[in-house]
DNA sequence: AATACCGCTCCAGAACTCGC
DNA sequence: GCGAGTTCTGGAGCGGTATT
């Protein structure tokens, strides 16, 4: 006989299932370590905010050690502080410094995404950044503000909202921008293109009527 | 309802780094 | 140098969402 449990097994609190959804979730979403550590996972993966050298091992043991509790913390971290981890070599620390310091420059779109806002993935993100420009625009809009962007319906809208509503990643976000992450989209919106085909000459071969 | 697109997860092989 | 552990990368498949 099945019997679906009750409380989180980490952390002791209720789980909960949103309507028409297979899956528990734990309320706790603040204070249960696995949940910390996915959302730092998902912030550090290479689509998000791309930092070379971490991975989900790594990230374990920094919150193990007590050196990381939220995102913002991986920007306080030091080559000392990781230098005496297990595993842990003068080449791997300066690696992860390295990568942190280059994920101030991803673009507030990735930033958007990389905090996993639920229903937010890298598309939706996109369309966002494009619409709001910058986090606070974004923090202060409303359900029929969200609802007008394309691509966004009252679900995705929703859960934005939550996510803002809670002081808690207020908090998170603004740590980051102390720290020198990116919070505003370009003036020019560049995000749609790449360089991948400068200095290229592209051959077109055929007979085209049009053209010929 | 159908369609297209997106988010998420899993997998396997390659590459890298560490400790011994 | 070697073995072990970890990350990186690309691809496939499933289920969910928005749009028409």
């Amino acid at each position: 006989k099945v019997k679906f449990i009750t409380h989180c097994p980490e952390c002791g609190s209720k789980l909960v299932r949103y309507e028409g959804e297979a899956a528990y979730y734990c309320t706790n979403d603040a204070a249960c370590p696995p949940q910390i550590k996915g959302k730092i996972e998902h912030f550090i993966s290479r689509r998000a905010m791309n930092i070379d050298g971490l991975g989900p091992e790594t990230v374990d043991q920094f919150y193990q050690e007590g050196l990381i509790r939220d995102v913002a913390d991986l920007y306080t971290l030091k080559t000392s502080d990781i230098i005496n981890l297990e595993r842990m070599g003068e080449k791997s620390a300066e690696n992860i410094i390295k990568g942190i310091e280059q994920s101030k420059e991803v673009p507030f779109e990735r930033v958007l995404f990389a905090l996993g806002i639920r229903f937010v993935g890298e598309t939706v993100a996109k369309k966002v950044a494009k619409s709001f420009k910058s986090m606070d625009a974004l923090a202060d809009a409303s359900l029929d503000n969200l609802i007008h962007v394309d691509e966004i319906g009252e679900k995705i809208a929703q859960s934005i909202l939550l996510y803002f509503a809670n002081p808690k990643n207020r908090d998170i976000i603004e740590r980051l921008r102390v720290a020198g992450v990116r919070l505003e989209a370009d003036e020019e919106d560049t995000s749609e293109h790449t360089d991948k085909l400068a200095g290229k000459s592209i051959v077109i071969s055929g007979v085209s009527p049009s053209f010929a």
